[in-house]
DNA sequence: TGTCGCCTGTGATTTATGTCACGGGCTGCT
DNA sequence: AGCAGCCCGTGACATAAATCACAGGCGACA
């Protein structure tokens, strides 16, 4: 199990002879949930493909405070690891797997060559970089123009929306973090928010209701 | 004159037959000082790239304030429009000439082409999605992460660098625009940069001392 | 049962920043 | 000269958010 032929659904689009060599020099790399896959500073070595679950991605600060930026799903890259030169670079930001998930690692020696070689790897890498971006550049929008309380919802629906589903199993200390504010500010912030009827707070975790 | 031959210095890196096709199919654009070269919600059809001058990239919310995000370059092309695939979308950002500038106008019916045909042009779009995304990251900790007075000493700095003077022609409420905040606590925090001598106040305009 | 470690909620206070309301300077134009 | 349209500085105030200090809930575990 855990072979590359299960998850071809996800690599559809890639060319047979990229599958192929994806197969014979690709490994899989299972992750706990909460794992660390890349951390700030670390030299980036290998292509990362996320093949089942869901991984953060991070910002860090000097004193460690870890900012989201956004999400990977299954069948998504990560967009440094995708494009390294020779010039292989320290990453800047930290990778956790969110759930248990399964990766696809590739060196990066190998992926540098894929681009030239095989059409839907460079339609691949370079729908990924723009779709970061693109993400990237939504996130500068709300922490530029927004408040905290219109941030939160944002957090939220991204969450809701990466993971599918409508209840979250996060804590307000976690949420707090992620948005770099404070645990009694985002407490604050829920309540607003229930008792606008937007998120029922359950004992475990926050229900989306219309938001 | 502002043949592209001109220029040749800057785009040293590229092939000589890429070089040749971008002398055929290329245009050159000159703009004045103010000229907004690409606007939110434009299409884009062309591949740019700055041969002198200076252009600023902004990023703009409903209202039209318009947040700065990074300088481009002589020599530096507009990431956004180096890749398109063949579903051309929407600009995300606007981009505006900050002095006098000329620019090489190539539409990505052709450039699509030259991603998989010269390889010194995919580094060249590669290289540039890296510095953009990196840059955007950067943009992210210091509104993350910072206050005002920090994050006004940034702008001053990457201001210098981009310009390569030390004394920058910049109004109070231009700088409130563009870093999302407002003149007079731009003013107030001018005035202490001023009193820890970090920079001088000129009639018209900043110089930077020790910053 | 007690206590530890997690979480949450909430008032009081402080701090950073944005907003309002001035006055005043400089330039260019008529 | 007089006015318009820029720019700047500054005090007073309003607001968002961070911080402090506390109390209490709940599950794990000895």
């Amino acid at each position: 199990m855990n072979k590359i032929e299960n998850y071809r659904h996800l690599l559809r689009d890639l060319e047979e002879g990229l599958l192929k060599e994806l197969t014979e020099k690709g490994r899989i790399l299972e992750a706990k949930a909460g794992q660390v896959l890349l951390q700030t500073g670390q030299n980036i070595r290998n292509t990362m493909i996320v093949l089942d679950g869901l991984v953060k991605l991070y910002r860090e600060n000097e004193e460690g405070s870890e900012f989201f930026m956004y999400h990977l799903n299954a069948g998504e890259g990560c967009a440094l690891s995708l494009i390294c030169d020779r010039t292989i670079k320290a990453s800047a930001v930290t990778a956790k797997a969110d759930t248990d998930a399964v990766l696809l690692v590739v060196p990066v020696e190998v992926t540098e060559n894929w681009m030239r070689q095989y059409r839907t790897w460079y339609h691949f890498v370079v729908g990924t970089y723009r779709k970061r971006y693109e993400e990237l550049l939504e996130t500068i929008d709300h922490i530029a123009f927004q408040n905290m309380d219109e941030r939160l919802e944002f957090y939220l629906r991204r969450h809701s929306k990466a993971l599918g589903t409508k209840v979250l199993d996060l804590t307000n200390t976690q949420i707090a973090q992620e948005l770099n504010s404070s645990r009694e500010v985002v407490s604050r912030l829920m309540k607003k928010l229930s008792e606008q009827g937007k998120v029922r707070l359950l004992k475990q975790g926050i229900e989306l209701l219309k938001i």
